[in-house]
DNA sequence: CTGTTAGCGCTTTCAG
DNA sequence: CTGAAAGCGCTAACAG
């Protein structure tokens, strides 16, 4: 299996030409005589050329390549995302180059480290650490933040109004009448989760109702003793309502409310924040704030694209508007028994 | 934004040595004395030195890149299976790139193309078409498909018993005394979907049961007229059960079901291929077909980092055995009413 | 329109 | 143990 592979010069000799104009017959660039292109071409065919990505790349010193690093491939949010960034990568002849990093600051930089190896022409991330951005920015290679943004220097992003969505949702379960609502959210130091919780006090303060500390509840992610703090929760917050501030608290959530047959919205309503597929399956469905994914990764590959293209436009910071879809988890709480 | 890269010469010049002496040093081949190493190893953290993988890929003519190419990235199925692959990689030290096709050919060959470009050292695939693994072959690199094979020449592979799966699938509806078993498979030539069809075959054929070509109906991936294919069915074919190929179509005939007010497993029965998290989260939870999904990655992945390490052995076929998982959704057929 | 030339950054004999 | 030298395949001036 050792095939040598065919390079330039072995069509050049096949159509009787120099390395130089196999090249530039090859990638349209520069003139070519329409007989010599022919040649060549067709030589290309019949041994079956494949450009070298490296030699093009070391010479050229930099790729076609953009690096992605998400948090994990098995999350219906990071993968709508990823094919988000692919559909325009894909149009503007980038390869995308998809890694995830399971939110380990240490795997997400031996990403990083590999785009840089790699000579990427750039980098789109939902970040785990603020050093990538500034590593990258270092050797040069431009940064797109998506979903957070956690930079500490200048670069491009498209994020949610985390905080408006956030805020709406909770507004939404206090309008039915809930005093006490739990919030479930990631114990991270993103933007996310930041926007999140700062909306659900801000609702509070909208409608002068207090906030209980212990209603709020932080959990990592993939913790092993999440459905023991949301039963902890359940048990000594005594909520009516949970806004789970991601789609996957809101599974573990809503799978908390079954274990303990309580009846959605009845015994307990239930709004997340991200809408996935799941929350129109189980009935009644779930309340949720809408991202528009696929739209914020396309979104990210298009501002990489034009930066790219373009260096000296000012780093621009997209914000999408997320909406609130109501559906049955949520409505008033049950009137208080003596 | 035109920073110059740190190479190896620079590494060399701050520590007083030749290139050569730094590139052992860096990556620990061959002899360098112990206080050159510590001399270039602190140029090299001092200057944030990254090596260039374009320039050790064009001389080493291989890289330590495996090509992954998956049907759909949106499917939790090819997320899991991406998942699995990447974790045998990360740790024999590879990295994966990552692309979907869609089920387009044309993308796929894309693909492929690209990890030629990139001398990959070897390509992991779910397969669209067999012409890749040819085009591979051709080239020297080692392809493993997974999932299913369409390779016409000799690779290694790693696959579920669809059939087996299948065939037990279909028997456990037969012995709940369902006759007309509707089946519901991807419109493809792939391995998977003929081994599932054979297997709703078998199984008939275990118990005499004639089969009702009209019961079988096939239907392409993500097909706008998905739905109407599943209520021509449910009219036409009169089934009292229904088993879906896949998980996707496992999804559409679970809405069919809902929209018609069909109570499972009363009115119908429904068993899906492939086990993935909305099927315990629906009420009933649904019997499936559960895939070692996550493990078929990790074989595939094992698979192709062995033959790269000893490309001499002969090709190998990995069989995993799937297994049923009862639920609510399947159960006796309702006794007919005159 | 075409060929010559040089060099991208790295590894690898091969002499010392 | 170390350095000199060559070359991987490609592109981009530049001179014809």
């Amino acid at each position: 299996m050792a095939i040598r592979a065919v390079t330039l010069a072995d069509l050049a000799r096949e159509a009787g030409t120099s390395r130089s104009t196999a090249s530039r017959a090859l990638n349209g660039r520069g003139y070519v005589s329409a007989p010599a292109r022919a040649r060549l071409l067709a030589a290309a065919d019949r041994l079956g050329y494949v450009p070298n990505a490296s030699a093009r790349t070391l010479k050229q010193q930099t790729s076609r390549v953009v690096g992605v690093v998400v948090t994990d491939l098995g999350n219906e949010f990071y993968a709508r995302l990823a094919s988000g960034i692919e559909q325009i990568l894909r149009d503007a002849d980038y390869q995308m180059v998809l890694v995830a990093d399971n939110s380990d600051s240490e795997q997400e930089l031996r990403g990083i480290r590999t785009f840089l190896a790699m000579r990427a022409a750039g980098v789109i991330l939902t970040p785990a650490n603020h050093a990538p951005s500034s590593l990258l920015a270092r050797h040069g290679v431009w940064t797109v933040e998506v979903d957070r943004r956690l930079a500490t220097v200048p670069c491009d992003a498209v994020v949610v109004d985390n905080e408006g969505g956030a805020r709406t949702a909770t507004a939404h379960l206090l309008e039915l009448g809930h005093r006490r609502i739990g919030l479930l959210a990631a114990d991270t130091d993103w933007t996310t989760d930041a926007g999140r919780v700062a909306g659900y006090r801000m609702a509070h303060a909208d409608s002068g109702v207090p906030v209980d500390e212990r209603l709020i509840v932080r959990i990592a992610f993939h913790a092993p003793d999440t459905a023991e703090k949301i039963d902890a929760l359940l048990d000594n917050g005594v909520p009516t309502a949970i806004f789970a501030a991601n789609n996957s608290l809101a599974e573990a959530a809503w799978n908390a409310i079954r274990r303990r047959e309580l009846v959605l919205p009845r015994d307990m309503s239930l709004v997340g924040f991200d809408d996935v597929p799941w929350m129109t399956m189980v009935d009644p469905g779930i309340t949720a704030i809408a991202q528009p994914t696929v739209e914020m990764g396309r979104r990210a590959a298009a501002l990489l694209v034009r930066r790219v293209d373009d260096p000296e436009r000012d780093p621009r910071v997209e914000l999408l508007d997320p909406e609130l879809v109501v559906r049955g988890s949520s409505g008033p709480p049950a009137p208080r028994v003596a």
